[in-house]
DNA sequence: AAAATAGTGTCTTTCAGACAGTATTAA
DNA sequence: TTAATACTGTCTGAAAGACACTATTTT
């Protein structure tokens, strides 16, 4: 039960912020595909701790006073550090709650629980330095040797402040999985794209070549995946080829049957 | 940036105590199989608000004295909830986090971030009542008239207090889900159990009849879901039949192919 | 014309599900 | 002996992946 007076530990009247006190704060892994590579949105640290080190945009939960919603204070944060309204560019982007970190002495200073919240978008302009950070860059993730134990490889240069890394890594972990089982790698894409864009976006995720031609099948065979604008692109690719038929996001929430990621036999123990 | 004393919003050696006051506490929604049918652990409030009702056991984080890591704060609450030590029958649970209900207004007296853990358990004692809360049950989830839209059924008699409907019902779906792509409904059985038995974890939690052969065959089929024993049960059946084979859980920590459930053609669009 | 890219056809293998059949046990 | 339960064999259709092929466009 989540009862401040809970009757089973504290009396009548009793006041927790007398008690134990717990700062809650919200921080978003905002991801995005820029040049066919996965970007992370990082703000660079000016103050102690961790000063000079990167870390994912984030702050306190308003809590009493203009008290917000947990999804509303992960947007808010996005939209502070990207300097996009939340009512224009930022309406397209997906977001979802990622999950809760709370080990005590990840904050050096005091106890800090922080929910962690996952941001799919399609490119955005590069983010405002100045206003509330010291620095804020799209970053790409390979960038920053993370580790699946939550780490990042000695010798990486953009150093992530506190348990940033895994929660990075738990982010990167759940955008995998999605891309298999839901259309969202179409929160990647401008509202009309192609079936080789989306292969990009599957493709940058995954870290892994597709083959096109199964690929370009699979995606029209799935219900509700992708569905037809009529139209195709104005040119064909770069250096030649075929101009591609746009498409739109379908309405399927699901994909059936699901777009599995090659050759997981090895991580599967 | 989960920072107390963070530049942005807060001076040097401001106290997040005196600003925006919220609190944390853990909620678990623990599951198991009880008479071939899935089961809640609940307990009943004793004061109000919501006297009366049904909750999921909870309580506050221990923030600075006895700090506490959250899974931690979800172990010890099922822990005092069940009368079990946390060392003995309970380090056989599987725990996980479940997500985060921080909406304002969730709780009618203050702010509180509510953290819920999802817990997974082999049959086990019914609770103490009277130790914590005024009764303690496990409770059939089919009598509670879950709707998928968090609310409760008009007519149910067993009511669940703030948004617990809405937190067991993720809980629930969660559940089914780990069914398809883990190896999890092991953790429902006791150490050595049967096929026949494995397939019941099943059919409860999703809710349907599966068939035998087939289902026999697709578990060990699947590489390190379940491994033999070398054993039978000392019986067959209570109305006759074959005496079964045991097995122990194996060592995947993913189904390879996966496991899905049928008939899911309506709920994807 | 050559190279690149988009998109289609077809074959093989794997696997889910239907269904029938065998093996073993309690009543 | 009958009914129930555990388990196995076999067929069919869906779908994934390999690979070859056609279509269209840029240089």
């Amino acid at each position: 039960m989540q009862m401040p007076e809970d009757e089973r530990r504290a009396p009548e009247g009793y006041d927790p912020r007398d008690y134990d006190p717990v700062a809650v704060t919200v921080d978003v892994v905002a991801l995005t595909i820029r040049d066919r590579a996965l970007h992370v949105l990082l703000v660079r640290r000016g103050v102690p701790p961790f000063a000079g080190m990167w870390a994912l945009p984030g702050g306190f939960v308003r809590g009493v006073r203009d008290a917000e919603d947990l999804p509303e204070a992960a947007a808010r944060e996005l939209a502070e550090e990207t300097g996009l309204s939340t009512e224009g560019a930022l309406a397209r982007v997906h977001l979802e709650q990622l999950g809760t970190y709370g080990a005590p002495g990840r904050d050096p200073r005091m106890r800090v629980i922080s929910v962690a919240y996952l941001a799919f978008a399609p490119e955005l302009p590069e983010p405002r330095a100045g206003t509330d950070a010291a620095d804020a860059a799209w970053t790409p993730v390979d960038a920053l040797g993370l580790t699946e134990s939550g780490g990042q490889l000695p010798g990486t240069t953009r150093r992530l402040a506190f348990d940033h890394a895994r929660i990075l890594a738990d982010g990167l972990e759940r955008a995998r999985s999605k891309l298999e089982y839901t259309p969202l790698a179409t929160a990647f894409c401008p509202p009309e794209f192609t079936i080789p864009e989306l292969r990009a976006v599957y493709e940058a995720v995954w870290g892994e070549e597709l083959h096109p031609g199964n690929f370009h099948r699979k995606v029209l065979s799935v219900p509700g995946f992708v569905e037809s604008t009529g139209q195709t692109t104005e040119r064909g690719g770069r250096r030649g080829g075929r101009r591609a038929r746009l498409y739109r996001a379908g309405d399927a929430r699901l994909l059936h049957p699901a777009l599995l990621r090659p050759s997981r036999e090895d991580t599967i123990r």
